[in-house]
DNA sequence: TATCTGACGATAG
DNA sequence: CCTATCGCCAGAT
């Protein structure tokens, strides 16, 4: 059997630092992976912040896009669903940029 | 401790 | 506009 995923007993520092981030998002607010690492107080750990919100759940992932605006690689169609129903405007797989 | 992975970012062509 | 490449970080093995 293997394991479907082995959720952390303890969320790591860095991972609750990320969460709080997230959950202070409101509807219509986008973010860039880099915003949330040096916001979470780590700058630099964009692509840490992608593995956090790629492993977890129940986080408002849809709200966080590249820092060119892209979606989520994969995940366009849902993203840009999500994103307008909270009043963001999508345009060709990109978040249009205010 | 070493090495690999990946929802990234910036730059060059 | 695109892809390729390098740099950076945290997590997993």
């Amino acid at each position: 059997m293997s394991p479907i995923r082995p959720s952390p007993a303890t969320p790591t520092h860095f991972e609750s630092e990320v969460i709080s981030v997230l959950a202070a998002l409101a509807p219509g607010e986008v973010v860039s992976y880099g915003e949330v690492a040096a916001q979470a107080g780590h700058p630099g750990a964009a692509r840490a912040v992608g593995n956090v919100l790629r492993r977890s759940s129940g986080l408002p992932w849809w709200r966080v896009v590249a820092a060119s605006g892209r979606l989520v690689p994969g995940h366009e169609r849902e993203q840009a669903r999500r994103l307008r129903a909270e009043g963001v405007e999508v345009r060709s797989g990109r978040v249009v940029l205010g």
